[in-house]
RNA sequence: GGGCGAUUAACUCAGCGGCUAGAGUGCCUCCCUUACAAGGAGGAAGUCGGGGGUUCGAAUCCCUCAUCGCCCA
């Protein structure tokens, strides 16, 4: 295949992810045993959500890491699938029912709306999982998974059933909060906060049998009042000293209420009194409870005012207010009225404040639940990486609070109680029917509890329930426990925590020790945009994945993650950090293209063995390093240091060194090192592209496709090959030593020539001093390259030389290289560039000077280090001599 | 309010006890050399946030202050 002389991501990106799907390399076998398996559960996006740079981040992460196991021969499983999003799902279908139709879901029951759900699912459920595909991830797709479909329904039944029958579900009064217009009590999760400017009302309630004695207190929400059931004061507070136990009397409601003495109530807030209000504020409900005080519920399901409203009942609540204030103010019980900036709970999906209000839902008793998923993390069978999030998994469980699991919402799995007449509840794994015998208490069924279940009670289950659970299918048998888990650290509590406990809960086919759900959980990054806020819609701030993609190419965007995202740091991203992974693929794409033209001609094998020069060892050696440390970087999930370590190899020692020095040797017909050079720049290419592959997955395939039709091999899918072995090559620490000579000499030639006004590629003649023997075996030995890599047209090699007249001199470690220069030539710069080298030498030596003659260090540190101090100062010692000498003969 | 993280070159970040503190971008100089000008060669640029301490030795460990940010309540 020709290939252009730029890379284009866009002309092959989708061929090739049809190619990798179709080869089946994406879907392992359950009935492969004997194998390791490594298996990955998607954190399964909302369907109704698209695809942000947080998930571009972490499927880059896990695509990564199911690559690798891949090629390394692991069986390989990466499980894809979305969540229902229960309360998301159905705002969106209302909002269009609404928009389109003007109805509500009442208008049309409950049956049809939820047809129109899952019409609006299939159309379009899929979107992020399509966009997950251009990323390039090798996701099972014959394995996606939907929360509310019937296998996994049935394992929330099943789980659901369970747990009612040992007792750990009940039903019980809870203040949530509550959603007005959609008429639900929705999670923390599903709540913005949002400052706004309201006023600060100031309320004067009589105190009982005291004419002209009142206790002031300060609310934002005013028309609570007549819900209070109690005013609180701190113990310590001087001011309510003579006031101890008395009873005040309620405004407009006339009820009686006690002045309690609470030491959570600061004094300085405010005059020092709260009213307290369990049946609508939370810190209220906690404080009534514990003080005993009567809940007071004022409002139905839609924000109305009933009974407990008095003269203003059915008014509703956005109107009580203003009429609750009048009233006060009439009755003279309303004092300062202020300005006040506070944070409103807004619901997130019908933006309409938050009311907390009481009502009765379903609880999952979480403390028998938490104790394994603790003991997991403290036996080490469950790792967080980074380590600190540990703290954050095990604070939250250790102090874990029973789960609220009902949402009064249509969209999501109906709760599976039935009630008789009575009222009695049973759960069933089957389906009951009004007029059914309760299997309890023989009488006949009346209803089924309407509430629907939180969508976290599926995603809890996510790990096994996507295998097959409750059946101990094969694929339960051979992918669970599964090995990584990659999210967000806002879910470490929601969903990870959750993972865990029902791995240990229900996966009960398997003894205790083997049932944590994963054994790694990363957290990673999270994306923030470029001033450090992070990436949210009501900002308007995020960056879209796709459009990345399709400026740049997925391996440009996967790539640029990587490099930009130390594990777990928080990255500030902007659209143009993504230039730095689009040069890297064009680079390996030109570096292919350059192999490629040369393989024309004889081919070694490209081992350390058949190695001619020394920059085929050289090169072999590097690769053999490279290939260790990125095995055990991948290994250790550290994606950032792994691609780091090839952007740098293929980049700086691959395409800078070892291609410019090959060149002649391919391009000199009838060279007899012709053949282990192209066998060697066919052997890194081809290691390198599939390291790479990974992290760079679609161009790295084009490029092994073309590497492997031109050298006539035939090869399969690089995703489906075997990751690099290191077979054949060989550390080679004086190839590595030597390369450094030459390097060094070269670099110091090059600078020469740049600082002065020579040209670049002018040949010139130049005398080399070398204090070590070593190193003018080097310079002798591998003349016709330094030559060709200085561009030099002779030079003769000394141990020392008196240095000549009209020279330049480049100077690197204890070589001096003389250059004739040719005519006038500028040699300030080079001048003053020498002697600040000089300065940098010398202040290094003072160092090395400082430790040597501290009695301290010579005596306590490692006789390694003061060896290599020791060596060192030699070192710097003749450098500075070198450098010193051709400042003043400059 | 509780917890966590960050502070290193103009910008974005590596380095986390011992080489003259690195990279990418940007900047300056030179070069369209047949893999790549989205490239190559070279250069300039940093009292490692402030202050204390531990240590023979601190950007790196501890304490403290400051600033910014994230998560949770």
């Amino acid at each position: 295949m020709e290939l252009s002389t730029r890379f284009t991501p866009a002309e092959f990106e989708k061929a090739i992810y049809a190619e990798w799907e179709a080869s089946g390399g994406f879907q392992p076998k359950a009935e492969r045993h004997g194998e390791k398996t490594f298996t990955i559960m998607i954190p399964p996006p909302n369907v109704t959500g698209v695809l942000h740079m947080g998930h571009a981040l972490n499927g880059t992460i896990q695509d990564i890491v199911i690559r690798f196991r891949r090629m390394q021969g692991w069986t390989a499983l990466w499980v894809p699938g979305t969540d229902h999003a229960g309360i998301a799902t159905q705002a969106v279908v209302e909002k269009k029912l609404y928009a389109e139709e003007k109805k509500t879901r009442n208008d049309l029951g409950r049956e049809a709306f939820l047809e129109r759900v899952w019409a609006w699912k299939e159309e379009h459920g899929n979107y992020i999982l399509e966009q997950t595909r251009r990323l390039g991830c090798s996701c099972d797709w014959s394995r996606t998974r939907f929360t509310m479909e019937p296998m996994l329904s049935r394992a929330v039944r099943e789980s659901f059933v369970r747990l009612f029958e040992k007792g750990l579900i009940y039903r019980g009064p809870r203040l949530v909060n509550w959603d007005c217009v959609l008429e639900t009590a929705v999670g923390d999760d599903e709540i913005d906060y949002v400052e706004r400017k309201d006023k600060l009302y100031q309320l004067r309630y009589p105190v009982k049998g005291k004419p002209d004695t009142f206790v002031t207190v300060a609310t934002t929400r005013p028309e609570t009042m007549l819900g209070d059931t109690g005013v609180a004061v701190n113990p310590k507070d001087e001011r309510y000293a003579a006031l101890k136990g008395a009873t005040l009397v309620l405004p407009i409601v006339g009820r009686e209420i006690p002045l309690i003495e609470d030491e959570t109530v600061e004094l300085d807030f405010g005059t020092g009194a709260v009213k307290v209000t369990p049946g609508h504020d939370p810190a209220d409900y906690e404080r009534g409870k514990r003080f005993g005080l009567p809940v007071v519920n004022l409002y139905d399901k839609k924000g109305v005012l009933n009974e407990h409203g008095g003269p203003f009942a059915g008014l509703p609540r956005e109107k009580a207010r203003a009429a609750v204030v009048a009233k006060l103010e009439e009755l003279g019980f309303l004092g300062k009225v202020e300005d006040y900036v506070h944070n409103v709970a807004i619901s997130d999906r019908s933006k309409s404040v938050i009311e907390p209000l009481i009502s009765e839902q379903w609880f999952v008793r979480m403390e028998p639940l938490a104790k394994p998923a603790i003991a997991a993390v403290k036996d080490g069978k469950l790792v967080f990486r980074p380590e600190r999030w540990t703290k954050v998994y095990l604070a939250w469980l250790e102090n874990v609070r029973d789960w609220c699991i009902s949402r009064q919402l249509w969209w999501g799995h109906q709760i599976p109680v039935w009630y008789d007449a009575d009222g009695v509840p049973v759960a069933s794994r089957t389906d009951l029917a009004i007029g059914d015998e309760h299997p309890k208490t023989g009488k006949p069924i009346v209803r089924q509890d309407p509430d629907v279940l939180d969508t976290w009670a599926s995603s809890w289950l996510w790990p096994f329930a996507t295998l097959g659970w409750p059946d101990v299918s094969p694929d339960l048998q051979r992918f669970y426990p599964t090995q990584f888990l990659s999210t967000a650290q806002e879910i470490i509590y929601l969903w990870v925590a959750r993972m865990i406990m029902a791995g240990y809960e229900f996966m009960d086919h398997l003894p205790m020790d083997q049932r944590c759900a994963f054994e790694v959980c990363n957290v990673h990054a999270t994306v923030l945009d470029a001033k450090g806020r992070r990436m949210s819609k009501s900002l308007g701030n995020g960056i879209d994945p796709i459009e990345m993609i399709e400026k740049y190419g997925a391996d440009a965007v996967r790539y640029s993650l990587v490099l930009l995202t130390k594990e777990g740091q928080d990255v500030k991203l902007s659209p143009d950090r993504f230039d730095q992974g689009y040069r890297f693929a064009n680079k390996i794409w030109n570096a292919t293209r350059f192999v490629l033209l040369s393989m024309q001609g004889p081919r070694t094998d490209g081992t350390s063995k058949s190695a001619a020069r020394l920059e085929d060892r050289w090169i072999l050696s590097r690769l053999a390093e490279v290939r260790e440390a990125v095995t055990a970087k991948l290994e250790a999930t550290q994606l950032n240091d792994a691609a780091s370590l090839l952007y740098q190899f293929v980049w700086n020692d691959f395409c800078d060194w070892y291609v410019e020095i090959v060149k002649p040797r391919i391009q000199t017909p009838g060279d007899p090192s012709g053949a282990a050079a192209r066998g060697t720049l066919a052997r890194v290419m081809a290691d390198s592209l599939a390291m790479l592959h990974p992290f760079t997955p679609y161009v790295t395939e084009v490029l092994w496709k073309s590497l492997h039709e031109t050298l006539g091999v035939q090869a399969p899918l690089l995703m489906n090959a075997s990751w690099p072995d290191g077979a054949g090559i060989a550390r080679d620490a004086r190839a590595e030593r030597e390369m450094g000579v030459i390097q060094d000499l070269v670099k110091a030639v090059r600078q020469v020539r740049n600082l002065t006004t020579i040209g670049e590629r002018k040949l010139l003649v130049a005398t080399i001093a070398a204090r070590k023997a070593e190193d003018r075996s080097v310079l002798t030995e591998h003349e016709a390259t330094v030559r060709a890599l200085a561009f030099l047209e002779t030079y003769q090699v000394h141990e020392q030389v008196a240095r000549p007249k009209g020279c330049a001199t480049a100077v690197s470690g204890g070589i001096e290289a003389f250059v004739v220069l040719p005519g006038e030539v500028d040699t300030a710069k080079l001048k003053d560039v020498i002697a600040r080298r000089a300065e940098k030498v010398r202040a290094g030596m003072a160092q090395v000077d400082a430790k040597l003659g501290n009695p301290g260090f010579l005596a306590k540190a490692d006789p390694e280090v003061v060896a290599e101090e020791r060596s060192r100062r030699a070192e710097l010692e003749v450098e500075l001599e070198l450098l010193v000498r051709n400042v003043e003969g400059l």
